[in-house]
DNA sequence: AAGGCGGGGCT
DNA sequence: AGCCCAGCCTT
C-alpha cells in the first residue's frame, strides 16, 4: 500500500465526527477553515456552530455589520480572521453572486485565504489535487522521511509543499487531505505519540533513528515583550462608562475597551494620577478612584505579556460622551475585558 | 525574509 | 515556562 492508502485507511477507522465533515458546501468549509487556522478543533467547534446558526448563508454574513461578526468571534483570537471573513463574505455576496471560486488560484486571491486554506477548499469542495501543508503535515512528513529542513523558512516551506503535492491521491484529494491532518492530530502527535500502534512503525525514519521528538525542526524563537496596561473604568452616578474602539493597527483592532494607559514599566498610584491621560480626562472633575486588582492580571499572548490593572474611577459626570453600563456586553471586546466585565460587580 | 497577530491546552 | 494549534498579512 502506498502512503495515501495507509493514511486514508487509518482515517476511515479513526476519524472524528465533525459538523463540517458532513458537507462540501464551500461556505461551510471556508468558515470552518478560517476558524481552525492556528486553532484546535475543541476550541473552534463552538464558534463554528455559532456562526452557522447566526449566519446560515454567505449573504447573511455579508449583510451583518463587522462589529456583529467580531462579537461572535469574541474570545477566539487572531481577530484579523474575523475582519477578513466579513470582507470576503461581502465580496462573494456582492461581486460573485454568492458563488465561491473553484480553483486554488482564484481562492488564493481572497482576503484571509492563503496557501493552506486555498488548497483545503479546492480539494474538499471541488476535488482538485491541491495538497494542504499545515502543522500536522510538516510533522508527519518530517518524521516519516526524516527531513531536518527547518519548516519556517522558505526552503523548507517549498520542500514540504512539493513533497505533499507528490503524495496526494489525485483520485481522492478531499479524503487524502483531511486524513493526513487527522492523522497528525491524533496519531502523529507533537508530544509522546504512541508509535507502537502506528501503521508506519516499520518504515518511519524518525522512529528508526529515535528522533521523533526532534522533528520537525523549527528555528525561530518568538521573543516576548512585557507591557503594562492600565484600564480606566469610569462609573458615573447615572451608570455610564467610557468605552473606546481600538481603531489603530496592532492587537485587538476594532475591538472595544476601557480607556487605556499603556506603559513600559509598572504604573504606581502617584504616576497614575500624574499621567497625562488621567489629567486630561479628569481635569476639573471631582472623583474617587480605587484599584480593582492589587496584583497585576497577567494576560499572555504569543508575543506579549500584558501586566494589567483596572482602575475604578467614580465620578458624578463623565468627562466625555459615554455608554450605559448595561450596554457593555453588546460590544465586541478581547477576552481580558470580557472577563473583567463578567467578574466586576458593576452597580447597574 | 521577518515579524506581528490570541487564546487555550499540554507537558 | 515553553511549545503547539486545519496560517495569513504587512512591512
Amino acid at each position: 500500500m502506498n502512503f495515501s492508502s495507509i493514511i486514508t485507511n487509518w482515517y476511515s477507522i479513526h476519524k472524528r465526527s465533525l459538523p463540517w465533515r458532513n458537507t462540501k458546501e464551500p461556505y461551510y468549509i471556508w468558515l470552518s477553515e478560517i476558524i481552525l487556522q492556528q486553532t484546535q478543533i475543541t476550541q473552534g467547534l463552538p464558534y463554528y456552530e455559532a456562526f452557522v446558526n447566526k449566519f446560515p448563508t454567505v449573504f447573511d454574513l455579508a449583510n451583518a455589520k463587522e462589529s456583529e461578526v467580531l462579537k461572535l468571534w469574541q474570545g477566539l483570537g487572531y481577530y484579523s480572521r474575523a475582519r477578513n471573513l466579513h470582507k470576503t463574505a461581502t465580496y462573494i455576496a456582492n461581486e460573485l453572486n454568492g458563488t465561491f471560486p473553484d480553483t486554488y488560484t482564484d481562492l488564493l486571491k481572497l482576503k484571509g485565504i492563503g496557501d493552506y486554506t486555498a488548497s483545503a477548499i479546492a480539494s474538499i469542495c471541488f476535488n482538485k489535487p491541491t495538497a494542504v501543508v499545515d502543522g500536522n503535515v510538516y510533522r508527519i512528513l518530517s518524521r516519516y522521511y526524516g527531513i531536518e529542513t527547518p519548516i519556517n523558512y522558505t526552503e523548507g516551506i517549498k520542500e514540504f509543499k512539493k513533497l505533499a503535492t507528490a503524495l496526494i491521491d489525485k483520485n481522492n484529494p478531499a479524503e487524502h487531505n483531511q486524513a493526513i491532518m487527522e492523522f497528525g492530530a491524533r496519531q502523529c502527535k507533537p508530544k509522546n505519540p504512541d508509535c507502537s500502534v502506528c501503521p508506519f512503525k516499520n518504515s518511519c525514519i524518525a522512529l528508526q533513528k529515535n528522533s521523533i521528538d526532534k522533528l520537525p525542526v523549527k528555528l525561530k524563537k518568538t521573543k516576548v515583550s512585557n507591557k503594562y496596561y492600565n484600564f480606566l473604568v469610569f462609573i458615573s452616578t447615572d451608570k455610564k462608562t467610557l468605552f473606546e474602539k481600538r481603531t489603530y493597527k496592532g492587537i485587538w483592532q476594532n475591538l472595544y475597551q476601557f480607556p487605556l494607559i499603556e506603559t513600559k514599566t509598572p504604573l504606581n498610584i502617584d504616576a497614575f494620577k500624574a499621567s497625562a491621560k488621567v489629567k486630561s480626562l479628569l481635569n476639573d472633575i471631582s472623583f474617587e478612584f480605587s484599584l480593582y486588582n492589587e496584583k497585576d492580571i497577567v494576560h499572555k499572548l504569543s508575543h506579549q505579556h500584558l501586566y494589567t490593572k483596572f482602575w475604578i474611577i467614580e465620578v458624578d459626570k463623565l468627562p466625555s460622551e459615554g455608554i450605559s453600563i448595561s450596554e457593555l456586553t453588546t460590544f465586541p471586546t478581547n477576552i481580558l475585558i470580557s472577563n473583567f466585565i463578567d467578574e466586576f460587580k458593576f452597580p447597574i
